[in-house]
DNA sequence: GATTGTTTAAAACGACCGTTTAAAACGAGA
DNA sequence: TCTCGTTTTAAACGGTCGTTTTAAACAATC
């Protein structure tokens, strides 16, 4: 087995991991019997469980952030002036041509779950990691947001956008609980494209209104 | 110091650090040494680690959910036809004056936070416990909703409200992060109020689209 | 084929976890 | 005041955690 098969073998495990149960929920034990490697591989690997943890956002993150920022900037050589569809949309196409990465594809609810934790269990070293690596990409994402809509200050521009990650980040971490609670109640199974059928005229109504 | 201290002491603070940390992070040590209370306390009246974080949701859930029956019941007889804004204002009604509950006030954010748990972070356990001892109320909040909009089939109904439940909870969860991005990005402080105030309008603008 | 640097392997480390035990302290009723 | 059930205390238990250590296996270079 080469070091890359074991590298990649762990990220593989420790993301699997992580979106399922969180962060302090996952021993390295667990990680490292699902990869089929030694315990030790982690830390000799990677360090430490942080940096590990690190490392599997930076995995997903990276190659998202600079797809990203390319299609902003396709997007604003074709148009001088975005609006909030376009802008969406180009968030929208990243997201789903990220989630098919480089190795095999990634379930979106695992992409969607782990963004979640970006901000609901984050500790102190994953914040500032984030803040220090992706920040830029970010707020070029706001500014044209801000662009598209100048007669909303940058507050509400602000609170709109994490209202409607919230709805996505929420429904898509606990799709599994809420789709059995669909199931409860309604009789009838909601598929996860049933779902975001439902979701994407949610968010227009409630960001365009 | 008497026995009903001790269990409210041990409440307390395994509230504020079940919101502040989520379960795994939040030892019996943390808990204790903050209530000071001995380490054992939490299993001689409790149980267990398990049976305290159902008696914490329970402390809150139990009177949140009595207080909404009463209220549906109320706006049952007062109105033939409830409307969904009817229905929300209960339900809004009910969790301000559930916050400052029997003792002292409860920070919404902390609410809100633990609902966010129950919903990421639920092991069997406590869905199990939610389910049992809440599934009623919820079910009949959701009929009011249903009559409120017969034109929706009870998957839409369902779908939306819970993507509305998302924005509410992730944006309460995570308010210090997103306050401390929304003054690093805007230069302003957003207050709390502030956010509600937005909040509101986009939840409206997306149920009722 | 010996040597060198890299990767894997097994075992152990100390720390902290939830829980249990057994004795001490307490408080109300006789 | 003595008693007896309740509550608190301090100490220990077995177990799992992240991490470290030491040696074995491997792969590439000469």
């Amino acid at each position: 087995m080469s070091q890359a098969d074991t590298v990649t073998r762990i990220l593989d495990s420790a993301e699997e991991l992580f979106a399922e149960k969180g962060f302090a929920e996952t021993s390295l034990r667990m990680i490292t019997t699902r990869a089929k490697v030694n315990l030790a591989a982690v830390n000799y690997h990677f360090g430490s469980k942080k940096d590990l943890i690190q490392a599997v956002f930076a995995r997903f993150l990276s190659p998202f952030c600079s797809k990203l920022d390319k299609e902003l900037t396709v997007m604003a050589a074709a148009n001088t002036e975005p609006d909030l569809r376009d802008v969406l949309d180009v968030l929208a196409r990243t997201m789903l041509t990220g989630v098919h990465s480089t190795v095999g594809t990634r379930k979106l609810s695992v992409f969607m779950r782990l963004l979640g934790l970006a901000y609901t269990q984050a500790q102190g070293h994953l914040r500032r990691f984030l803040k220090e690596n992706y920040h830029e990409t970010y707020s070029r994402f706001i500014l044209y947001l801000r662009a598209a809509h100048p007669e909303l200050s940058p507050r509400e521009i602000f609170w709109r956008i994490h209202f409607a990650i919230g709805a996505c980040v929420f429904t898509m971490s606990s799709i599994e609980v809420l789709r059995d609670m669909s199931m409860a109640d309604t009789g009838e199974d909601s598929g996860v494209e049933d779902v975001m059928n439902q979701l994407i005229p949610f968010l227009a109504a409630a960001l365009e209104r």
